[in-house]
DNA sequence: GGGCAACGTGTTAGCGATAACATACACAGG
DNA sequence: CCTGTGTATGTTATCGCTAACACGTTGCCC
């Protein structure tokens, strides 16, 4: 019977013990209805759902979890969210923390390491059940903080390098090798480089990487490039490959290399709009396969990078780990991305 | 004096405990360091500082938010990621939270109610310091839950229908009427509508209703209406528009409104690619100002959404809340969302 | 020199839940 | 009838931190 029925709405908080008064149980079994742990008689248990949902009581997390030292989140460190290539890597990891009880909290780190320190921190004070982080190159303290935080941590999108614990994603500098081969495959010579301008973007840099080092094997080198930072990414592509066509039209350039799809694709509507002939005068590649370059006039050559893949990976990753503690550490997952050659790369060398 | 001095690196999480024993003071005076709230001499700051970073301590946010029960986490509630615009939105509330303690967490609805309630439910069971929702329309018990939580609310991107608490956002209904007079003054008169098939994006539904609603008052009404859905936007955007005007080749179309700038878009190349008159055979207009179409071969007819300014009015909100709780509630921020004519959208009626 | 700030630090008691153990009752077998 | 084995529930002691207050110094005033 409970006294004092005061009718205060909504001031203090409703807690188990709210639900326990109100239901006439303990507070520990109120608890166990609501996780459904343990034995709980089919009449106690409707009593409680009852006055549950009556009072509209939910549960308080920050308290089970300090009680019980189980958080059920996976934090996940990505540089930027409007780049539509880290939405599809979250797309996979929920895929899979979906059916789990595991549920993601994103930082974002505009890809400057003393942002991506700082939100670390953040995350591991909530002290997360595992990591999903982009890239391999971190703060010494953000690897000191990864390495001590005791939980299952995932390196994703690249594989060149050491990982801290486990990693997940595709090697860029052999995907800008890759790439470099079917160019100089195709007969191009005069090969111009179309990127950001953005020093901590490794894997746009390790890409460059691997597609210099396979040109320089075939005795080429990169003609010209071209760089740009903010604005409108379609536009930005647009302008640099005016700029660049113009300042060779000397000795014309007959390839152009883009660091992503976006800008590609601005450059591959400069060309039309201009009446170049693509891939004929000019070649054209990206890197990502975006979905939308499929709407586009000509499909651009890209390759996929294999996001979701790669979110689904990771996040399975962490499950396994945070349903049994003693699974193995260290995963290597190595993902092999395809080359497009849509229909701005020729397949072989122009006859001569 | 510590006895036992055991070298188990990383067994045990870290606590207050091992920083006030390496340091020799009190757990309550490392706090007050770590947290820079009450006097303490610079001496013992400086040892517990070097302290904290010598054992790589965390702080414990769970704890901690126990104890003060205060959460400096912001639940952010958004339909989807993979939209453009939603990201636009979470960049607003960033600009404005990274100056505060606060911190956003996002959930992602995928338009279903039911998976927001869930969302909901979870996000509220970490009791943040206040709620950031997309749209009026929720579940019943999702409102109850909104309304019972004690805690700032603001519904965003849609102001026609009634909030729980705050609102920010335009008058979708409004930005259809506007786009629709744009037309009709342009002299317009067999107008299509292509969109998504969403019984559940209620922007969509009002910016079509508003639309057709002024349609009706000029004596006019849509002529012929396609929709999609799933798939890459600007292939179907392509599709779409092929479908429609072929179905309505006798009696031909004159306008075609897109219920977002990526089908819009699609929908331009379509017609440039075949050579169709824009606008002069045919006008064409989208939704959302996504920054995208600024890089099109023209420049497609749109309305601004005002996405950055909404997320920032938002978190403006929750922020002044946050930092005094007895400040006003049930603010209301209307956007005047601007009309752009861009390149397909004649502004004067065709002179005969 | 007594009194009283102001400062720097420690002590105690929770925050709201859960783990682990304890208890009560029902029913079975020897 | 006593013990034993469940099943259903309650009790107690934390989890790691912070609020609130208590305490010891110092320094300065009248």
């Amino acid at each position: 019977m409970s006294q004092d029925q005061d009718f205060t709405p909504p001031k203090r908080p409703l807690t188990l013990r709210d639900v326990s008064e109100a239901s006439g149980v303990s507070e520990m079994t109120v608890s166990r209805v609501l996780r459904n742990r343990g034995d709980v008689s089919e009449a106690t248990r409707n009593k409680v759902l009852e006055a549950a949902r009556e009072l509209g009581y939910v549960p308080n997390k920050i308290a089970g979890a300090l009680a019980s030292s189980r958080v059920n989140l996976v934090a996940v460190i990505i540089p930027s969210l409007s780049n539509m290539v880290f939405p599809e890597v979250m797309t996979g990891i929920s895929d899979i923390l979906d059916n789990t009880e595991l549920q993601p909290v994103v930082g974002v780190t505009h890809y400057k390491p003393e942002r991506e320190e700082k939100v670390l921190y953040q995350m591991l004070s909530w002290r997360p059940s595992g990591v999903i982080i982009a890239g391999l190159e971190h703060t010494d303290a953000s690897k000191a903080m990864l390495a001590a935080a005791g939980i299952p941590v995932v390196e994703i999108m690249d594989t060149d390098g050491d990982a801290i614990d486990a990693k997940v994603g595709i090697s860029h500098r052999r995907a800008g090798r890759q790439m470099a081969q079917a160019i100089i495959e195709a007969g191009y010579k005069r090969i111009g480089f179309l990127g950001t301008k953005m020093p901590l973007d490794h894997r746009a840099r390790k890409r460059f990487e691997g597609f210099t080092e396979t040109l320089a094997k075939a005795g080429l080198e990169i003609a010209d490039q071209e760089f740009y930072s903010g604005g409108s990414a379609l536009v930005k592509g647009r302008e640099m490959t005016q700029t660049i066509l113009e300042r060779n039209a000397d000795e014309p350039l007959d390839f152009l290399y883009y660091s992503n799809d976006m800008i590609a694709s601005g450059g591959l509507l400069y060309c039309l709009d201009n009446g170049i002939d693509v891939p004929g005068d000019i070649g054209l590649a990206g890197f990502n396969k975006i979905e939308f370059i499929e709407g586009l006039p000509k499909k651009l050559a890209t390759m996929d990078a294999c996001r979701v893949e790669i979110g689904r990976a990771a996040a399975k990753i962490i499950a396994a780990r945070a349903a049994d503690d003693k699974a193995p550490t260290g995963e290597e997952i190595i993902l092999e991305p395809q080359l497009y050659f849509g229909d701005t790369l020729r397949r072989k060398k122009k006859p001569l």
